[in-house]
RNA sequence: UGGCCCGUCGUCUAAUGGCAGGACACCGGUCUUUGGAACCGGCGGUGGUGGUUCGAAUCCACCCGGGCCAACCA
């Protein structure tokens, strides 16, 4: 398991996920127990996105002391490769996690999966279906038409076993027949319209060889994988929203009982400029566009590891952005950042030159080699080590590290000017010498053999410091540098061919003679440096695996200079890529939006409606939601019996009972409207207050019960007893010192805050409006 | 067009009827032998309109915007 990471990600347990599954843990509904999944179709490169869900499933079994299963959901023999599973396996270790013994295959359970299946056919819960697939389509429907049923539907029970039987045995063609949930083909849910659960293939699956012509299809496949593995908490895409009630009713029918496996959806992640699905990907490798599915440019996770980035800041991105139901496209440079945090902390610094410039030193002594001790990691960071760089007469610098025409603010070597030499000397540049085009070649400078590093004389202002490697000892380096792959527009729906016109030409920047400091030569290929002022590199695990030595450049430093250059169109603006597609942003404008009004044409709403709008005075919205189904009528109704401010009632009925019902109906209460009639005149009786009254209304929804008796029960009788009203409020005063000077000084927006903890202690009890008035005079004083 | 889901600083995300907070980005500063890091400060948000409530980002209604669903894929 990794160690857990930074001081950036969000307290842990804040999402919505970890609140149920905290909720549950607390609640003891699995015994406690945290089961996971994490649960990918062997059929191609898991992904940045891949990684979101493996962080969270992992992240989650470990939080609560579960355990996360690694499940091959290898349903369609079509796809699926044991090339694939092998990968995979690689990439979640590579992540940091373990599943332990908990590794499982769909195909595994396939017997078990169709013993199922016939039991839903005994309960006549599922029939064959012998009509085409297109017919099968057409007859499902549309979003706003309902289907029609299959004239096979109603076949009987031993027919269907029958056909069955003969389907797992081969006796049909692929397509002949298929297993259909029997549902409701005029669900508004298209897939409740008797999903297809089984599918005749003649095909040969990778690890089940020739053993099933039959396979299930997913939504059937998959609650019950989970089931039989006891997982607890299944999480999954936002897309599967909509599966989430096959999910259920095919454990109903199955005879799954709780506590069981629940489904729960988050967003998935859409990270800025990355090309994530297959569909996209293969053209790329297809046309040799990008090297394969790891090269350094794509977001599979075999792509982000051999670019350099570690694991932990993987993590820690996935930490980063967090979990919630908002489709959301998170910013490159949150990646970047993660990256970078990670790197600072633990990569050792060395001096390399991308682009060479030729330093000859003149007062320093040919043929004199100064071995210079130069230490791995900066002050600030809190590790030990360095290697000794060899200093002579002749370096390289950074061609940008030198300027004839410096732009104002430029740090860096001019003419005539200083700079220091990292760890080594400050020296000044006499001499620029071009060839007959003009271009600078070399530069003879003069060292100040008082300013070695560490032993600079006081007072000696030097502009910048630059990195260099010594001439001679110098190793010559392949340098890549890696870009954004396309220039614009990567969102899902441009279509491929769109997609490759917008390549960006220099994702990818190869610089073909680097010089890097020999110390490198000695370190593990699978070091991972910063080199000074330009970036962080590892060795290309492929390329760079030989003698020679083969950097990509996993992340550039931040570089504020740069920014400022290309805002201000300097001299050194360059066609640094960087994040900067404007983003349309849904406008959301307010139209008038007419109300469609009560359904007037049913003579008995028009009636309600009349009685309610016309009789009782309730407002227009209230009387028309009341008048719009007999059910809520009459629940109205019957409170009106109890209590007769119709105007309140109806509040009460809409805004509060309709916000706590959540999935019930009026149906699954426990209670009446009479029960709400009578709660409702206790507080207008100033036997409870609003807001208690409300937690009582809560508790009726939960458990039933009678209002008055609660009351009783929960202790929530409001608080009459001026004195005690006064001394908590005092108390709450007494408690927020800083917050009560805030207020006085005129933030009164505090009041809440006040009113808020006073009505904590008190449970609601308190009037608010004596609280309020008793606060304000308090405060004021 | 039917159903389900989702709208909070530029971006991501908290606040679960009671102080709209954090992170990234951006801007400014301090420090610095990395134009890095660190530290300090600034900018900036509840899609709209009504309603309920002492009090609404949160509950209710409508509107607007976005996503998903009509594979014998997952």
């Amino acid at each position: 398991m990794p160690e857990s990471t930074t001081t950036t990600a969000p307290r842990a347990g804040t999402d919505f996920i970890r609140q149920i599954v905290a909720a549950d843990v607390e609640s003891g509904r699995y015994g406690g127990r945290v089961v996971t999944r994490f649960p990918p179709e062997p059929n191609g490169y898991l992904h940045i996105g891949h990684a979101k869900s493996i962080v969270l499933n992992f992240g989650l079994a470990h939080e609560f002391g579960g355990r996360c299963h690694l499940r091959y959901d290898d349903t369609n023999p079509d796809t699926e490769k044991e090339e694939f599973v092998v990968a995979m396996q690689d990439d979640v270790r590579w992540l940091g996690y373990d599943w332990g013994e908990h590794l499982y295959f769909a195909s595994d359970y396939f017997d078990r999966m169709y013993e199922c299946a016939v039991t839903l056919i005994e309960k006549g819960s599922a029939y064959v279906d012998s009509q085409q697939a297109d017919d099968i389509r057409e007859g499902r429907g549309s979003v706003t038409e309902p289907g029609v049923e299959s004239p096979y539907r109603s076949r009987s029970v031993e027919e269907n076993l029958d056909l069955f039987s003969r389907m797992r045995a081969g006796e049909f063609e692929d397509g002949a027949h298929v297993l259909r949930g029997k549902i409701d083909m005029a669900s508004p849910n298209m897939l409740m319209r008797d999903p297809v659960l089984y599918r005749i293939r003649h095909a040969h699956h990778y690890r089940q060889g020739d053993a099933w012509c039959i396979y299930p299809l997913y939504d059937y496949a998959h609650c019950l994988e989970d089931a039989f593995e006891d997982v607890t908490h299944s999480i999954c895409t936002l897309e599967f929203e909509n599966n989430r009630e096959l999910y259920d009713w095919v454990l109903d029918k199955v005879g799954i009982e709780e506590p069981r496996t629940h489904q729960y959806e988050f967003a998935r992640l859409d990270l800025e400029d990355a090309v994530l699905s297959k569909r996209r990907i293969a053209p790329l490798v297809n046309e040799g566009l990008v090297s394969g599915w790891d090269d350094p440019r794509l977001s599979t996770i075999a792509a982000i590891r051999r670019r350099g980035v570690p694991p932990e800041a993987v993590r820690t991105f996935c930490d980063m952005i967090g979990v919630a139901k908002t489709p959301a496209v998170i910013e490159r440079a949150r990646f970047d950042y993660a990256v970078r945090e990670v790197l600072n902390a633990a990569a050792p610094r060395v001096m390399a030159v991308l682009e060479p410039l030729k330093v000859v030193i003149t007062n320093f002594e040919d043929g004199r080699t100064e071995p210079i001790e130069a230490p791995y990691y900066p002050r600030d960071v809190p590790k030990e080590g360095s290697r000794t760089v060899p200093f002579s007469r002749e370096v390289w610098i950074e061609r940008s590290d030198f300027e004839e025409d410096p732009p104002k603010g430029f740090r860096r070597l001019v003419p005539g000017g200083e700079v220091r030499l990292r760890y080594a000397y400050v020296i000044r540049c006499d001499e620029v010498v071009k060839d007959e085009e003009g271009n600078v070649v070399e530069l003879r400078c003069s060292y100040d053999p008082e300013t070695r590093s560490g032993s600079a004389p006081l007072g000696r202002k030097v502009k910048g410091t630059i990195q260099w490697v010594s001439v001679e000892s110098a190793l010559d380096a392949e340098v890549r540098l890696f870009e954004r792959l396309f220039v614009e527009g990567t969102e899902e729906g441009t279509d491929e061919s769109a997609l490759l016109e917008h390549l960006n030409p220099d994702s990818l920047v190869v610089v073909h003679a680097a010089k890097v400091e020999p110390s490198v030569a000695r370190d593990p290929a699978d070091t991972r440096y910063q080199f000074e002022r330009t970036g962080y590199f590892w060795r290309d695990p492929v390329d760079g695996a030989g003698d020679s030595l083969v950097f990509n450049r996993i992340v550039a430093l931040k570089d504020t200079w740069t920014k400022k250059e290309v805002a201000t169109g300097g001299p050194e603006a360059r066609r640094d890529v960087r994040s900067e597609v404007p983003r349309a942003r849904p406008s959301a404008q307010a139209k008038p939006g007419p109300r469609p009004g009560p359904r007037l044409d049913d003579p008995e709403v028009a009636a309600r409606f009349e009685r309610f709008r016309g009789d009782l005075g309730v407002s227009e919205e209230h009387a028309e939601l009341l008048a719009d189904s007999p059910e809520w009528a009459e629940f109205f109704e019957a409170a009106l019996i109890e209590y007769d401010d119709a105007v309140a009632l109806a509040g009460w009925v809409v805004n509060d009972l309709r916000g706590m019902l959540g999935d019930r109906g009026l149906a699954d209460l426990r209670f009446g409207g009479g029960e709400v009639g009578s709660l409702a005149a206790l507080v207008e009786e100033g036997g409870v207050t609003r807001r208690a009254a409300k937690d009582v209304l809560a508790r009726m929804v939960e458990e039933g019960g009678d209002p008055k008796e609660l009351v009783e029960a929960m202790g929530l009788a409001v608080m009459n007893d001026p004195d005690e009203l006064a001394s908590i409020v005092d108390d709450v005063l007494q408690a927020w010192p800083d917050k009560v000077m805030e207020y006085r000084e005129g933030k009164h927006a505090l009041i809440g805050l006040f009113v808020g903890e006073v009505m904590k202690k008190t449970r609601g009890t308190a009037d608010p409006e004596a609280t309020k008035s008793l606060l304000a005079a308090r405060l004021e004083s």
